[in-house]
DNA sequence: GAGCACTGC
């Protein structure tokens, strides 16, 4: 085992993911047992090793094997490599792997090329958005995220060059897994030579089993999947229930990190928190309570992490404590799967996640602050016992812990699904209300996101396709309505303010949060401000990162401005772009036409119109519901009779983000279609 | 008149 000296860089600490933690876990056993051995040997090493023969007689028996596996096991570096060398990847087949975020494919396939001692990109490589490392002869195994896997249906519906495909970290149930479960179960159907191997921490493993066994009759040799469960190694954890349940899980937190500080032992403590506002108050009160220890007292150190802050600060928790201080990491779920600690012996758990809900009624998104299930409950546990026996101190009863759900519900059952539902219909699943989903969406879900795109003009009236602009917005990498406009903008001659008007759309946090009120974000942020609104606010904001700013982060910082935020809309920009040259859609600059890019936006978002009343709240001009202006948006402190929207999140009111003020006479020019059947309707 | 869980193409 590797201890970590204070005062130097702890081994392993990175921003990173639980199966590059798989794979540094690896490199730290390497290390320990001396250069003598080789990689090969190494490898052997591995609990999964013992498994190898027997994974690769039920890949080889059954369709779809369901390999269960706790972190630590190498199923995420071994598995394919044990595939390679069985020859499922000769004849010019692939082995792919996918995973639901960016780091993990990219770390895992470093890994991998290092153990198979060869170069990145060539028999090991990866493809994720705006990266693509591998070569179309020589990649073997490939990693992936499971969007980019998700994409590759649109150019062959078959995944023909893959022989086996390995669905990682399927228990998260991200929209992408879920959806290409389905589509892999198709798949399957007409590949009776496919392999799938759906990997699972534990909970959903029999769900997953049940879903791919299509073998109705009592013979189990006519099974077509099949489980293995694989050893992990992680420690004990103690786990302690509050003996009543707590009326302030914040005021609680803080309690149990000053009685862990006192009574426990040297280790760093992870906290569980559901927000930002929740996590700023906790550090500010753990660092001015922290005064009164006595002098003589281990210090005490609270970090915040959360994903709106900037890098910089992010950086902060992987820092060494100074000498005799405990760290104190006061974190959202980002700590939960995202991010690996090492160090941490204790956690404390509030119970609770922020999760967003999708209303299909009013096509509002929330973010509701809702319990978590026993997966999640068990996952923070774990994060105690990475580097010895841990403690985790759960702030709920053990009653209301046999109480919660064993998992989340799934995303697909809480997200807006217009996408899944144009892509479906693109690889031809007409009835996408009858698809056969691992768990289904609610109807409602389905037929809003129905009528949206007939709206849109992407269904025609038998709910097929159109052609081609129900075939373009479904493989556009972005929201249907945003397509829209993207594809109509030669229409206004603003293609080139649509692209970054659409690329600053698709990412959050333009605007820095300070830590301190030095700077005045307000301040900044009224130097790009424009009266039209939200979204000519953006394009200015962006135009002059590009050329004033000339892309420098410094000039952000200056600004307030979130450098990785703008470069990331940048990368985005020039990825739409490609898709609007390959759509042969000529891109022209309107110049400073802002009523021409206020009339492209509404033949998107005609649908997300709302008018001011007189005490200051809109109606939205669809169903008359009532919303609120976001304090985020320039139209905050300003009036506006009409506005269309970006989006509505309902915290503690409903609230539209992104607003531009529009001229009501331009609804009924530009989208006659939509309030025509409105009336109609009515 | 006052607010921003986390991913991904």
């Amino acid at each position: 085992m590797a201890f970590w000296k204070p005062g130097t860089i702890a081994p392993g600490t990175s921003l990173d993911r639980e199966t590059e933690k798989e794979t540094n876990e690896a490199l730290v056993t390497f290390v320990d047992r001396g250069t003598s051995l080789s990689i090969q040997q190494q490898r052997k090493r591995l609990p999964i090793y013992k498994s190898r023969d027997q994974i690769l007689y039920l890949i080889e028996k059954y369709q779809t094997t369901i390999i269960v596996g706790h972190t630590g096991c190498g199923k995420t570096t071994q598995i394919p490599q044990y595939l390679n060398e069985a020859g499922w990847a000769a004849n010019g087949y692939v082995v792919a792997c996918t995973q639901p975020r960016r780091v993990a494919a990219t770390t895992v396939a470093d890994r991998v090329a290092t153990e198979m001692n060869v170069k990145l990109g060539e028999e090991v490589g990866y493809s994720i958005r705006f990266e693509e490392c591998y070569s179309p002869t020589k990649t073997r195994i490939k990693y992936m995220t499971d969007g980019m896997l998700f994409r590759e249906t649109f150019t062959d519906p078959l995944l023909t060059q893959y022989s086996v495909i390995m669905i990682d970290e399927a228990h998260e149930r991200s929209l992408y897994t879920d959806v290409l479960l389905g589509i892999l179960k198709k798949i399957l159907k007409k590949r009776p030579e496919l392999r799938i191997i759906v990997s699972s921490a534990t909970l959903d493993a029999e769900a997953f089993y049940e879903y791919f066994n299509t073998n109705t009759t009592n013979d189990s040799e006519k099974d077509n999947a099949s489980i293995i469960s694989l050893e992990g190694k992680m420690f004990p954890v103690d786990i302690h229930y509050s003996k009543t349940p707590c009326s302030d899980y914040v005021e609680a937190s803080i309690q149990t990190v000053f009685d862990i500080h006192v009574q426990q032992p040297f280790g760093d403590i992870l906290v569980f928190l559901t927000g930002r506002d929740e996590i700023d108050f906790a550090v500010g009160e753990i660092s001015e309570r922290a005064t009164t220890l006595p002098r003589s007292a281990m210090k005490i150190l609270p970090l915040p992490i959360y994903a709106g802050l900037q890098l910089e600060q992010q950086l902060q928790i992987f820092e060494p404590a100074p000498y005799n201080t405990r760290k104190v990491i006061v974190a959202t779920n980002i700590a939960e799967a995202s991010i690996t600690l090492e160090g941490i012996v204790y956690v404390i758990d509030c119970g609770f996640v922020k999760l967003r809900a999708h209303n299909p009624k009013t096509g509002m998104e929330s973010l509701v602050v809702t319990p978590i299930s026993k997966a999640s409950a068990q996952q923070r546990a774990g994060r105690a016992g990475r580097v010895g026996t841990g403690k985790t101190y759960r702030l709920y009863t053990e009653d209301s812990f046999y109480k919660l759900n064993d998992a989340s519900i799934p995303e697909i059952q809480r997200s807006n699904l217009a996408q899944v539902v144009l892509h479906l219909k693109a690889l031809g699943i007409d009835n996408v209300l009858r698809f056969d989903f691992l768990t289904p969406p609610p109807a409602e879900l389905m037929i809003r996101s129905l009528e949206l795109l007939y709206s849109l003009k992407a269904l025609d009236d038998h709910g097929r396709l159109t052609m081609p602009l129900g075939m373009q917005l479904a493989e556009f990498p972005v929201d249907p309505m945003l397509g829209k406009i993207l594809l109509d903008s030669y229409k206004f001659q603003c293609g080139e303010e649509m692209l970054s008007i659409a690329a600053m759309l698709s990412v959050q946090d333009v605007f820095i949060i300070p830590s301190n009120s030095e700077i005045d974000v307000d301040e900044e942020k009224r130097k790009f401000t424009v009266e039209e609104g939200d979204h000519i606010t953006l394009l200015n904001v962006f135009n002059a990162f590009i050329t004033r700013g000339k892309k420098s982060a410094r000039w952000c910082h200056e600004h307030c401005l979130n450098f990785r935020t703008l470069s990331r809309a940048l990368s985005i920009r020039q990825h739409l772009k490609k898709y609007l040259d390959r759509f042969e859609v000529p891109i022209e600059s309107c110049g400073n036409d802002t009523v021409k890019i206020r009339k492209c936006l509404i033949s998107g978002y005609f649908s997300q119109a709302a008018k001011m009343m007189p005490d200051g709240s809109f109606r939205t001009v669809r169903d008359n519901v009532i919303l609120y202006v976001h304090p985020s948006s320039v139209l905050f402190t300003r009036n506006a009779s009409w506005v269309i929207f970006h989006e509505v999140v309902e915290t503690t009111k409903a609230f539209m983000r992104d607003l531009t003020v529009i001229d009501p006479s331009w609804l009924a020019e530009l989208a006659p279609h939509f309030y025509e059947f409105k009336k109609s309707e009515k």
